[in-house]
DNA sequence: TCTGGGGTCCTAGGACCC
DNA sequence: TCTGGGGTCCTAGGACCC
């Protein structure tokens, strides 16, 4: 079997780190009465969204509803996700990470890579060595299990993590790279879904190994930018760099729901629109950022999109001001009789809320009175943890009369 | 793999301009 | 109001990730 390239070990040494059965990872640490036992999570989203090796040798999914589970599999411990406790636990284990380089990139809640490249002689390990201790840091620290793999790029990375797992610990260096990508199918390569997959299964191409031993003109030929990008990284040519900075922007933030049995009643839609714009707003407020574009969509029970954009006269974030807009574009979309599976709103093209575009009509000024309303409907609602004030259009109304009047109203809590 | 929810990035094709 | 070529901007849609 000829090599990829005759490559040094690890000209770099890139690590990644994911968690085992995260989530259910976590909850066991903090009640370790659960080891070994059957344990999912997500009973709040009525489908499974993590669980335990004991679980899935069951034969239980991810995505699986969580009345299936309890009628198939009545021992099963449901419970619900806690996302603060993962997200703790989340931020304890990249600290440990970062003990060794300061090279750390938070790529979810579950996973990291790091650069360790260089770190051999300062800390008097080998690679090997420190992978172990930086697990057993974990596990001794966090009670918590997960698997590392280590290679010379990120791609290659993710390979070796998902090598053996869970509780696996594996190195790929560069000249070997060639022995575990003939042990890997095409489509479990970070970056190449089910569709890529196919077409490559079509063209004879069914293991990672294949795909790096094709040149690049075939790649090229065949495929676009990021494919060829992983075909060089898993030929152990680094193309994607440790991005170590957290997240503190987003380029689009969105909100959907799906409501079965489907529905086609305009006033329900709308108001799962208004609720959804309420939503993304206040977020992209909580991130001081204003969209300059916002797409809202209906998914038919056939699941397909029916969506329509809408530039903003200016940047915004206030529903308010969205609303009327989306009321307008709303019959745009909607047809009569079609039932309706989901609803969604995304925010689009988001610009720091700094950036302030003056406009010729001076109505800044109103606008910063209604700005400054929601300013502290939001700093009431981060106090008190509720969400006390709607838009009218939100509220459930049994009318059928979607054209209400704008309006941000408070009603009285019911707590 | 039977489809939940929140994101990112890329490409093709049309419009428009010189 | 015929033709060629090239650049830029925008949008829709696809594919993928956790």
């Amino acid at each position: 079997m000829p090599r990829l390239l005759s490559v040094r070990e690890f000209p770099r040494a890139i690590l990644h780190i994911d968690g085992d059965a995260f989530f259910v990872g976590v909850e066991t640490a903090k009640n370790p009465s659960l080891r070994g036992k059957l344990v999912v999570t997500g009973r709040e989203r009525g489908i499974v969204s993590a669980l335990s090796y004991e679980a899935k040798d069951l034969g239980i999914i991810r995505g699986l509803p969580i009345f299936e589970v309890r009628r198939k599999y009545p021992e099963v411990i449901v419970l619900p996700s806690d996302y603060d406790s993962y997200t703790e636990y989340s931020q304890k284990m990249f600290d440990i990470v970062r003990r060794y380089t300061e090279e750390v990139e938070e790529y979810s809640i579950d996973e990291c890579f790091a650069d360790l490249t260089g770190w051999r002689r300062p800390l008097k390990m080998t690679y090997e060595e420190i992978l172990r201790k930086i697990k057993s840091d974990i596990r001794e620290e966090l009670d918590l299990s997960v698997s590392v793999g280590l290679a010379p790029t990120k791609v290659l990375a993710k390979v070796a993590s998902k090598f053996r797992k869970p509780d696996g610990l594996t190195l790929i260096p560069g000249n070997l790279a060639h022995q575990f990508l003939a042990q890997t199918p095409i489509e479990k390569i970070w970056g190449i879904g089910p569709s890529t997959s196919r077409f490559l299964v079509r063209k004879n191409i069914k293991t990672a190994y294949d795909f790096a031993l094709r040149d690049q003109t075939w790649i090229r030929y065949y495929l676009s930018k990021p494919y060829e990008e992983i075909w060089n990284e898993l030929n152990c040519r680094m193309i994607y760099d440790i991005n170590p900075l957290p997240k503190t922007t987003y380029k689009s933030i969105s909100e959907t729901r799906t409501f079965s049995p489907p529905r086609s009643e305009p006033n329900f839609l709308f108001q799962e629109i208004s609720a959804h714009l309420e939503n993304v707003s206040r977020k992209a407020r909580h991130y001081n950022l204003r969209a300059k574009k916002i797409s809202f969509f209906l998914k038919t029970g056939e699941f397909q999109f029916i969506s329509s954009e809408i530039i903003l006269p200016s940047p915004s974030h206030l529903p308010s001001e969205i609303l009327p807009l989306l009321r307008d574009k709303f019959p745009s979309i909607y047809r009569e009789k079609v039932l309706y599976r989901a609803t969604g709103v995304v925010l689009i093209d988001l610009v720091s809320s700094s950036i302030r575009q003056s406009d010729l009509f001076g109505d800044i000024e109103k606008k910063d009175k209604i700005e400054k309303v929601y300013r502290e409907i939001d700093s009431l609602e981060e106090k008190t943890g509720l969400r006390s004030v709607f838009l009218a259009s939100s509220l459930k109304k049994k009318e059928n009369n979607i054209i209400q009047r704008k309006r941000v109203k408070s009603i009285p809590n019911s707590s």
